[in-house]
DNA sequence: GACAATATATATCGAATTGATACTATGCAT
DNA sequence: ATGCATAGTATCAATTCGATATATATTGTC
């Protein structure tokens, strides 16, 4: 599955617009599938060309032209194809797990800012997925409610490893980290 | 930071090849930070043009020949630079969630699929970081085994999240799923 | 003895993604 | 008047992904 299949997913709620579409993927899709317009337009004109969807130009006053999307039967039966894998990717990418695995070539100082800053954007997630109405994307399905339990559920368990075992990382000795449960 | 970083760090605890680091990513750096060939040589390739690792061609007996990778002063520099980064990040790419929060768009059938499939990954995975014995990558340190717990934990807590919501998914009705700790 | 994996090793290629930037236009605040 | 936010489309270089090609030796299996 890549991008342009969310896109279809998308657009089974109603017509959008690329614009639209980053902002959905901002806030509701951004915390498990980021994508910027670098990958969205490009999706879109594929998809367009490939006639999975179709789309409007609509003529505004005092705003720039919008293409409005909509999904075609032939696209619709793309998006069931892509949902089909039975064995979908689920990936990690952390620059941040990478440079506290280098901790020892690291100061106490720098170790202890990158620890802050983390925990900082884990609590900036919780309020933001916490005060985020459904509504705004695809979002009505049972899907999109099990997605948000599991963005709350394990920012507060990385939140909650970080904060025990933030001390082995600066402490001079090497304790037994392996608090996790069974 | 990108792959040369990480391939720099895996670096100062002695020589290596691409082979060798490809092994390792496999092993203990996959789960958080993935490379394939097509990384791995690549940045190799640049990191020797730009000075910051030196190679010597070792021929062998039998196999291949084999390009044993040091790195050099300027590398560690650039080591230090790549980890001074007060704000890593730490991105989830998951088809997994993708293919869920669409889950009305399926039969309840496909989603037990998917769902026993990732279930299985996770068990997996924990059977692999519990035998995993420190000392086939740069895993010494005291970063290595707080990265070896986050492993743990998170994989522990997205079991228990995923067994304990997925009847969610397929059920008719659309109970609370909210079951995060705050 | 034939055949298929597996391990050791290097390398490339097309497609996709990232992150930044460019362009246009209105409105709002300092 | 200068900068920022919103609304909108789009492209570009650098990087990454996933598969594949190329060799040879060993090990296991029918």
């Amino acid at each position: 599955m890549d991008v342009k299949t969310v896109c279809l997913g998308m657009l089974t709620d109603g017509e959008a617009s690329g614009y639209d579409m980053k902002k959905c993927f901002e806030s509701s899709f951004g915390h498990f599938f980021p994508a910027g317009y670098g990958s969205i337009y490009p999706a879109l004109a594929t998809l367009a060309r490939d006639g999975l969807v179709e789309f409007e130009q609509v003529l505004q006053d005092g705003r720039p032209d919008r293409k409005a999307y909509q999904i075609t039967e032939k696209g619709r039966g793309a998006l069931i194809e892509g949902l089909s894998n039975p064995n979908p990717t689920h990936k990690l990418r952390s620059e941040f797990l990478a440079t506290v695995w280098f901790a020892h070539l690291m100061t106490d100082e720098q170790i202890d800012t990158v620890i802050n800053s983390r925990l900082t954007e884990i609590n900036e997630f919780l309020e933001m997925i916490e005060a985020l109405q459904p509504g705004n994307c695809p979002g009505t399905g049972r899907g999109a409610q099990f997605v948000a339990g599991y963005g709350k559920h394990m920012a507060s368990a990385l939140k909650q490893y970080i904060e025990e075992n933030r001390e082995f990382l600066t402490a001079a000795e090497l304790p037994d980290v392996n608090s996790a449960a069974g």
